[in-house]
DNA sequence: ATGTCC
């Protein structure tokens, strides 16, 4: 190890289902060179490919210091967007939830493949894989408010679709307004607690008021580059004298060929992604026009699955750091430049989406934020899927959240079944241990009104 | 996460 590897956890929530290795990870890319300060996780920390997911790694450019794909993870550029609505819970009475959610349920593509909000050609998609949100925003879909409440405006600077594959390209010519599967989903919700009266006003929330988070990413396409990216670097280390103890850790310097192609591909992935978040949140403004009559405002749209370049002080020195995040959320702490000018008083906006059924999170950057300015993403699974599946009746599962009021849209019941609470840590100690580590502070706890399961 | 193996 070059530097120590810390962990923000409670005991309670240390990864310890049989079998994962997440803090052999932790210890893993602790080991990268250039590696600045210390391997970290989150408190959702769990196992993953190469690093963990939850885990936060900074590497010096300036001294040889690596960009690693498995530290972005394969969904680039995954993450949240949270839209506020004009109505409160109570004017949301069940006949008008249930139409709602059945029209969400009609107009949302979901699951492995199929389905898409905007059907583009090569040349348009070039378009998007450049400038991300804002071009589907100059297209008509959407509004130039929605742009300046999303991390970068929308937009990735430094995509060039000539460093991405024909295969990758073609995996994203179908899926472009997506939620594909897994975790994702988009939820109609309710804010149930406010924490931060001020930083909730400013981010447009108020107790009682009816919001829609999506939790999507980058589909084949990042899913393509990451793959095509792996490879290159696996036969590419050697020539820069670099060995690391897991494959799954390939990786390069930033300052070098291969490591600047990934971080061009990279940026292509995110903007897809931005761009996906945001045609998802037309089709869901839509469907709140048609069925319920009443806007949605972007709250903010923000990704816990990339690698940054950011100068950070280090030992009294700035320093240009690649910082990876991986199932962790950048959350910068009140007057940094990047924010949003009508919330830099309170500190970027961090999404967090809890489990299905559960409750989700806004929370806020804090001063002296550890950890590179970072948190956690979400609840952090603790079976695996393959368990889950075997435990779980996804039909049953369905039931006990219909009874419980939360309507659900779902894809199959496997898929179900897999993203059941009891696969997952719980989001209300996870983001206790975030705040208790001084990593955020808490602004809102929502809880889920409908479901629409990719 | 992922046309859950080109």
């Amino acid at each position: 190890m070059r530097v120590p590897g810390v962990v923000f956890a409670s005991h309670a929530l240390l990864p310890e289902a049989a079998g994962d290795q997440a803090l052999l990870q932790v210890v893993n890319v602790a080991t990268l060179p250039g590696i600045v300060m210390a391997s970290y996780a989150m408190p959702d920390v769990h196992w993953g490919y190469g690093f963990p997911i939850g885990g936060v790694a900074a590497t010096d450019t300036a001294s040889g210091g690596v960009i690693s794909p498995g530290g972005v993870g394969f969904d680039i550029s995954c993450g949240v967007r949270l839209l506020a609505a004009g109505d409160d819970r109570d004017a949301l009475a069940p006949h008008r939830l249930r139409r709602l959610m059945d029209e969400l349920g009609r107009c949302i593509p979901r699951g492995a493949g199929r389905g898409a909000v905007w059907q583009v050609g090569r040349a348009e998609l070039e378009h998007v894989l450049t400038d991300g949100a804002r071009y589907a925003v100059e297209r008509g879909h959407g509004v130039a408010r929605d742009l300046w409440r999303c991390e970068d405006e929308g937009v990735l600077p430094g995509a060039d679709p000539g460093q991405v594959s024909d295969r990758s390209v073609e995996r994203g010519l179908g899926q472009l307004g997506s939620l594909g599967s897994g975790n994702h989903f988009l939820e109609v919700q309710a804010v149930e607690t406010v924490y931060d009266e001020a930083a909730a006003g400013a981010m447009g929330l108020r107790e009682r008021q009816v919001c829609v988070m999506i939790h999507c990413g980058s589909r084949g396409l990042g899913h393509q580059i990451c793959t095509d990216h792996v490879r290159t670097m696996d036969r590419a280390m050697a020539r820069y004298g670099i060995e690391v103890p897991d494959r799954q850790l390939a990786c390069v310097p930033v300052d070098s060929e291969e490591g600047r192609a990934y971080l061009a591909a990279m940026a292509v992935a995110a903007n897809y992604a931005r761009a996906n978040r945001q045609l998802l949140s037309e089709a869901a403004r839509r469907a709140f026009a048609d069925t319920v009559g009443c806007g949605l405002d972007l709250v903010y749209d923000i990704s816990h699955n990339l690698a940054k370049l950011e100068t950070h002080q280090v030992a009294g020195a700035p320093l240009r750091l690649c910082v990876h995040r991986k199932g962790a959320t950048r959350a910068l702490s009140a007057g940094h430049p990047e924010l949003p000018r009508d919330l830099a008083g309170f500190g970027q906006p961090v999404l967090i989406p809890g489990t299905m059924g559960t409750a989700s999170y806004v929370l806020a950057g804090v001063p002296g934020g550890g950890a590179w300015h970072s948190t956690c993403h979400g609840a952090g699974r603790v079976r695996s899927r393959h368990r889950a599946a075997r435990e779980v009746d996804g039909q049953q599962l369905r039931s006990e959240l219909e009874a419980q009021g939360i309507a659900v849209r779902g894809t199959s019941w496997r898929g179900l079944a897999e993203e059941a609470p009891t696969a997952y840590k719980d989001i209300d100690r996870v983001v206790e241990a975030s705040e208790g580590a001084g990593l955020c502070r808490k602004v809102a706890r929502l809880v889920p009104l409908g479901v629409v399961k990719g």
